[in-house]
DNA sequence: CTGAAAGCGCTTACAG
DNA sequence: CTGAAAGCGCTTACAG
């Protein structure tokens, strides 16, 4: 493999020029830089990363940790981050926690992201005091995408979880509902996140606000999957004196909620309306009312603020966005309602 | 930051010997090992990857190359190697393609991976006769996932899609439609993949042996998504004489087109069955009968396959496959038939 | 604008 | 089993 010297032989220059004129730098008159370019590209020259970095302190990656590529939020912040990296010239350098405690200890403490990565991204990742230690002592730039815990000095891109439960809890008392049920995250999970606190205070807030007394019974505890919510459906309809419609905290969860009605022999929207957040890729087939959350755009945002501290070359940016708070102020995007098939008024009684 | 002389100096030892404590070398006393380990904890000593990757050649990293990590199938197979190469000690640089020719080619040609990873893992890639070049030079091992196009001396993990879809083609003889639909993907598609031509050869196959003759005016091509799928069943429908089932060479696709059968008021399957390949996530949820194919097995699988001989430390090897030939030769893993409530003998006239 | 030289923090023969 | 020394391939002050 030919490496810098080759292309300082070539080009009649020293390998500090090579250096200088490959990154773009300044103070390269343009006749060497051209000629060093034309040496590059008739050696095919590549520089190599591992003593870059060693040389010049940075590294050119980002870690990006997700608690499940799987989930659709996680997916699509993932796919729209990884574009913008790779047009900044940038690695990404995937953490996908799954539920696995260990490996987000590994990931979070000092060790593993030491001197391997310039910046994070944490996606929806709880935060405990030791870990908010361990990211310190990294002094690393970071980015915080929809809620978990916060990080001094970190922006955090979300949206504002609160306000979208109510609007979803609301959408279904303007329908005339009065026994709605919610399906929320399981606060034992060893990954609990914030984002489902905030969706049932949001749940309840909209409850009182209609007069109405949250009836712990109809609140149950799951996971944000499919199965999660088709298991806690299952529950509320155990529970007997079924409820009139469900507020699920996710599509997901919702979806599979959905599934566990039609399996009890309740039609969905006649018997039980079922309501979500997310706005799924397939929430259109399924007919799901939900809450859409922009999550490209959360992505998107992320990833400049935390590029732009980084000196990113950024082919694309974006415009300044309105809410763009300086760092530790949450910046927050907003959500809307979208009325699909799975709302509608109770049956009279 | 400490640094390895660091914990040379408190251990008493030379620089050399701290390397090889720390990597488990064997020619190390037992005592010195302990020491060693010891000073190294106190000073909460990382080895910095930068230095070394450019003293030992290794990187620790492998790249995983999908199409879109939002289709469920990618998604499940990065979760499962995601785990897979970090509890052998592997970082995953993911290169996520979303259909983006410019950025195929800057992953797949020398110059991006050169130096950057230890392996390579293409997940349903095309590769042109330029990129097989590319690949070559690279000098690299690597490991393909359903089927894409094959690299001389790499492992491929796949189905059998041809087999797949003629049973699920066959499945819909059996039941008793002659106006069989296919809907797959678009060969002008800038990142086609070989898998489609497969299925679609698979469904003409089963058609055939049941003496019928494929009919192009039921075969129509489209994107591998849910969005796609809908087009296409639209598509159909516009032609007048709509099938009496349909099968589609993706669930997401299958998705699609149910949605889009139940928007022109046809119901599935009284008026139109549909079956799909992947028993996606939702498949349940939507009663969609489909050929499940095992993604998280092909994916630890070729993890397993790409790592032997990186000399991984694998902790927690897999049993070795029946299957498990010499490289080059595909490692095919079964599917099976998964009858749900999308399809049904078509409706007597 | 350019070059000589030191240095980034490890690993690896080589010698003992 | 252990150490001294060279070297991995760049980048960065420093000097000119």
């Amino acid at each position: 493999m030919t490496k810098i010297d080759d292309v300082a032989r070539l080009a009649g220059v020293s390998t500090a020029t090579v250096s200088r004129a490959l990154r773009g730098l300044p103070t390269v008159s343009a006749a060497t830089r051209r000629r060093v370019l034309a040496a590059a590209e008739q050696l095919e020259y590549a520089v190599s990363p591992s003593a870059s970095r060693l040389a010049g302190g940075r590294t050119g990656t980002v870690a990006v940790v997700v608690p499940r590529i799987t989930r659709w939020f996680f997916g699509v912040i993932v796919e729209t981050v990884e574009e913008f990296l790779h047009q900044a010239g940038y690695d990404l350098l995937l953490y996908n926690l799954g539920g696995r405690e260990r490996i987000r200890q590994r990931v979070l403490r000092t060790a593993n992201l030491h001197k391997r990565v310039d910046g994070i991204m944490l996606v929806a990742t709880p935060l405990r005091p030791a870990d908010l230690t361990a990211l310190g002592a990294l002094d690393l730039p970071g980015v915080i995408v929809s809620s978990g815990t916060g990080v001094p000095g970190w922006p955090c891109v979300r949206i504002d979880d609160v306000a979208a439960a109510r609007t979803a809890t609301r959408h279904l008392l303007d329908l005339g509902h009065r026994r709605i049920a919610h399906i929320s995250g399981d606060p034992d999970d060893e990954l609990a996140f914030t984002t489902h606190l905030d969706r049932r205070r949001g749940y309840r807030d909209a409850l009182r606000a209609a007069g109405l007394h949250p009836d712990p019974s109809l609140d149950v505890e799951s996971q944000f999957t499919i199965d999660g919510g088709t298991r806690a459906a299952e529950e509320l309809l155990r529970r007997g004196d079924p409820p009139t419609a469900i507020f699920a905290a996710c599509d997901e969860m919702a979806m599979g909620a959905m599934t566990a009605l039609r399996e009890a022999g309740l039609r969905v929207p006649q018997d039980v309306s079922v309501v979500g957040i997310d706005d799924h890729d397939l929430a259109g087939a399924l007919g799901l009312t939900t809450i859409a959350q922009p999550a490209a755009e959360q992505a998107r945002l992320a990833a400049r603020l935390l590029l732009d501290p980084l000196g990113g070359r950024v082919l694309d940016p974006l415009a300044a966005p309105a809410g763009d708070g300086p760092p530790g102020i949450p910046v927050i995007l907003p959500t809307r309602l979208v009325v699909r098939e799975s709302t509608a008024p109770p049956r009279a009684h």
